[in-house]
RNA sequence: GCGCGGUUAGCUCAGCUGGAUAGAGCGCUGGCCUCCGAAGCCAGAGGUCACAGGUUCGAUUCCUGUAUCGCGCGCCA
């Protein structure tokens, strides 16, 4: 279905072409929301450019186009503004019309992926390390985009590309069989692994025989020796069984998931293959992708390592392998890696040797911010810092129960427990989302805790507020044609009318705050709506047009909280 | 040194391909629950969009430079 812009351009278009304006050279301004409804509900600003190319005063072109507007019952008023605006205003009966027929999102979103493939890489924790607050920005973000891309007719493939390969599972093996604590195993599996990595690892410092141990224990693994293999496959296992719990909480699913170790056969025969096509050469003892200037801004002097001088392999083996298997596999138009800003460097270079080796694609490096803690601190399991992610949900959780006990205290046990899960994880969710994610971000609980002002719960609350009077009023009652009786109707039509392209720019632009910004528009264009409209009138014409209202400002708030990941609440 | 990014209200941040008087939340001031859910609404105070040039009818937005902060730059991921 075509956006309320497209409609009115097409209109603009053939008024220009129809003022004799049509072979300038230059391309047609699509019309815009104006900020400002003295200004109409749309603007041209065509006739500035127009104006330019014909070396004609702006504001005469925009006369002219005014005046030759073709009959139509689109547009009510159309008008000349300043220097050579021109406002139109839409005309109610049309505008409430293609409201209604335009209130499923779903059909109204411009299907912009169909028969486009796009795969999506993020969360991707590393095995046997609990998931902490740093690895919540990646895993929101991809799971929107993912999100997104789908419903603009992407087929999607997520794809979690866990680190479950390396040095450090050396040092797990030999640590388990020494040091392991089987009651704390039992309750934790996670926990006890991460102890036991970090405690043996700071070991190592002072004591070198560890770590000759810790390599011999890595060289048995990787020639698959049966007993260290089982431990391994284990401890990935009871890694995934924990990420599971916590992707599931969080609304996150993948279609596959794929790490490292899925990699790891390939790899010797793809740094050799490099090496005889000359694409990679050896530069002191390692193995390298050297770019010049030409190949990317800087590249020149940062060369691609994909062999160590000891023979090991790097991620950006691991990288270019993955690389290659998802074009054979899926074969996608485009490639998302969501990962932070620290990164940039890296896939620069990925990018730049896949486009040598002649596996380009359209690659796109969707990096975010850096998560701080209050004290400055990056969160990483390195160091400690930071919270665990299942912690930090569980204190969200909390916090919302006992604002839904106070609100709603008279709703069942069960329901309660699971709007604070909703609501809580939420407020967590939309802290994240309705950010721009390039930009850093400090971990503050009074940020992710709150349930006020602009959060997930507000939108929330707009829905279940919706909610309530469908209930009220009761199922039978139909919501009828729509009549704008108050100019917040008409803003609140224009602007539910427009989620669907919304929808579009978010996923173009891996942006999913656009999404969010907009739909707090939708929630708070609707509060305002609510106080000054009641719905429940005795009118019959004039409450069906407000159920009708409230009804596809319901459908847009429904399928935008799902494409965030956020749950819809029938009460709260 | 090179590369990338930031600098917008007291604080935290939006600002879509350049458009008319720069927005939101929090905080602050004042109003609104015998009326569909006050997790809400209405009104108000609060900004030299870091600075200097440039392009343009028009610049927070694009370009150049400066200042300042952050991140990255060969055997970690």
């Amino acid at each position: 279905m075509s956006t309320l812009s497209a409609v009115l351009t097409d209109l603009i278009r053939a008024a220009a072409t129809a003022a004799g304006h049509a072979d300038a050279p230059v391309p047609l301004d699509p019309c815009v929301p104006t900020n400002d409804s003295r200004h109409g509900d749309y603007q041209s600003n065509f006739a500035f450019r127009l104006g330019k190319a014909l070396r004609t005063n702006p504001r005469a072109v925009a006369e002219s186009i005014v005046a030759h507007i073709p009959e139509n019952d689109i547009i009510a008023k159309a008008e000349v503004a300043g220097p050579g605006f021109v406002n139109l205003t839409l005309a109610d009966a049309w505008l409430a019309q293609n409201v209604l027929e335009n209130s499923d999102v779903a059909a109204a979103t411009p299907q912009i992926g169909a028969d486009k493939t796009v795969v999506i890489d993020f969360s991707s924790p590393n095995v046997a390390k609990r998931m902490h607050v740093g690895h919540l920005r990646s895993t929101v973000i991809g799971n929107a985009l993912a999100r997104l891309h789908r419903f603009c007719g992407y087929t999607v493939v997520s794809d979690n590309h866990i680190g479950d390969w390396g040095t450090q599972f050396g040092m797990l093996i030999a640590a388990w069989g020494t040091d392991r604590n089987d009651d704390a195993y039992a309750a934790d599996p996670v926990a006890e692994l991460q102890r036991l990595y970090q405690d043996y690892k700071k070991r190592i410092a002072d004591d070198s025989e560890l770590l000759d141990i810790a390599r011999a224990e890595t060289a048995k693994l990787q020639a698959g020796d049966p007993a260290s293999r089982a431990l391994w496959e284990e401890f990935v296992r009871v890694s995934l069984d924990e990420y599971g719990r916590m992707y599931d909480r969080l609304g996150v699913t993948f279609d596959v998931t794929l790490g490292e170790s899925f990699y790891n056969p390939v790899l010797a025969e793809l740094v050799s293959g490099l090496l005889e096509r000359g694409i990679a050469e050896v530069d002191d003892g390692a193995v390298i992708v050297r770019f010049t200037n030409d190949d990317g801004k800087g590249l020149g002097k940062n060369p691609l390592l994909i062999r160590k001088s000891d023979g090991a392999s790097l991620y950006g083996t691991t990288d270019l392998a993955t690389i290659d298997y998802r074009q054979k596999t899926w074969g996608p138009d485009r490639v998302l890696y969501v990962t932070d800003v620290r990164q940039q460097l890296h896939f620069r270079q990925l990018f730049a040797a896949a486009k040598k080796i002649g596996w380009d694609n359209d690659f796109q490096h969707v990096w975010f911010g850096m998560l701080r803690l209050p004290g400055g601190e990056v969160a990483a399991t390195r160091s400690g810092v930071g919270e665990t992610l299942s912690s930090v949900l569980d204190t969200a959780v909390a916090h919302a129960r006992t604002v839904v006990d106070g609100k709603s205290g008279d709703l069942p046990e069960d329901e309660r427990a699971a709007i604070a899960e909703a609501v809580g994880i939420g407020a967590i969710l939309y802290t994240d989302l309705s950010q721009n994610p390039q930009t850093d971000i400090t971990f503050e609980w009074d940020k992710m805790l709150a349930l006020e002002g602009n959060t997930a719960p507000y939108l929330m609350y707009a829905l279940a507020r919706i909610r309530s009077i469908f209930r009220k009023v009761g199922v039978t009652v139909a919501p009828g044609p729509i009549q704008f009786t108050d100019p917040v109707e008409r803003e609140l039509a224009i602007l539910v009318r427009r989620t669907p392209v919304v929808i579009g720019q978010a996923c173009e632009n891996f942006r999913p705050n656009f999404l969010a910004e907009h739909l707090f528009q939708v929630a708070n264009t609707f509060a305002s709506f609510y106080g000054q409209c009641p719905v429940i009138v005795d009118d019959a014409d004039l409450r069906a047009s407000r159920l009708a209202l409230c009804n596809v400002t319901a459908e847009a708030l429904t399928a935008g909280l799902r494409l965030l990941g956020l749950t819809p609440l029938e009460r709260m």
